[in-house]
DNA sequence: GTCTATAACTCGATAGAC
DNA sequence: GTCTATCGAGTTATAGAC
């Protein structure tokens, strides 16, 4: 080991970023503590005033990123020029495997925008709405051709998004009912990206 | 108006939870304050402790109370005698009037458990495994008379719940992105009682 | 049982030395 | 840029009068 103890190979801005990160993402806003960040950090409780000025700026930087990783994955793939069934497919398999490495990012964006919804304005939609018209062409033009039933574009998005998103966020209930142990929960939600896709495209095709 | 200002037909401790269950749904154990209780309560912040001895023990009350509001109610339909998919179509509905009556109960239930699993102990199965048998025989009955899909119980419980349970937790993201006002989300709701099923049976129907 | 006043403590933030 | 020490606001909890 020629690294020192502190993750050395960080300068200290990212090191605090990636501590509050951590913390904020499992106690939210208000149930975590800028000690707790900072021993996590393996620094001064002082330096994290010293980067950013206060507990809320810190938070908002964590906020922001977080909102950036779980909104524009959809609206991507969404406005691409892939056939239906596998913009259906990319999507489940990107979002799922996203989930899968930020097992906390639903309940803390849910959580922060139940706290205080004007979190959402600065987020949503710039081109988010350039992807849906995409999308809700591609399921048009699907009904037309006879080969889905006639469903909307609300009803495939947000049932998607439901599919993909509960099980990561309700994971400790889940695996306690299923008795489903820590480690094998990610192999778990790994085989959902091929159930989820079967289940979808079977109940809106015709 | 014979009644007094500070809902007088309720006793004090009523009282009290009612607002502890207001105040700790929406901004959680971390979040909420006891000032905020009692002022919503009509009554002194020492009220608080003479009836219940801390916030934690406060907190414990209606943390208790919502898991028995959310967890039983499957367990009961899942254990009954109807038909495999009356009783899918039961389960839907009256999951979704639950939550149309308990819009924070879920960010609020699994936000807690993310802060300490260890709560769910207390609170999952007793006769949960009994009702999950009983619906496990009807799938593996429909399976076996070809009425089904081959699929499993997992798959079908966990997609329900989270078909009915994400549309609700994520209401201020879902509005946001398609434009839905607040008072006309309830109906949004009550009209995915009969989509989520029709999407359910679908995806599972041979 | 209900209130006021306050103790005891936690936590975000800052001052100031190095 | 990093640390120690400490302030001051806010919060839970309690003491004690009525």
């Amino acid at each position: 080991m020629d690294k020192k103890v502190i993750k050395p190979d960080k300068d200290t801005e990212k090191r605090i970023l990636d501590s509050a990160r951590k913390i904020f993402h499992k106690k939210g806003l208000a149930g975590a503590r800028m000690q707790e960040i900072a021993d996590d950090a393996g620094i001064n409780k002082a330096m994290l005033h010293y980067y950013y000025r206060s507990k809320e700026k810190l938070f908002s930087a964590v906020f922001q990123e977080a909102a950036e990783r779980i909104f524009p994955e959809v609206s991507k793939i969404l406005g691409s020029e892939l056939p239906l069934f596998e913009k259906i497919k990319v999507l489940i398999e990107n979002y799922i495997e996203m989930l899968k490495q930020n097992m906390y990012l639903p309940i803390f964006i849910l959580h922060e925008i139940q706290q205080d919804p004007s979190r959402l304005v600065n987020i949503i939609m710039e081109d988010e709405s350039k992807a849906f018209m995409k999308f809700f062409q591609d399921i048009e033009k699907a009904k037309a051709e006879g080969i889905i039933i006639n469903t909307d574009i609300k009803t495939v998005i947000v049932n998607i998004l439901s599919l993909c998103i509960f099980p990561v966020a309700a994971k400790p209930v889940i695996s306690g009912i299923f008795n489903i142990r820590e480690n094998e929960y990610m192999d778990y939600l790994e085989s959902r990206k091929k159930s989820v896709t079967e289940f979808v495209i079977k109940a809106i095709k015709k």
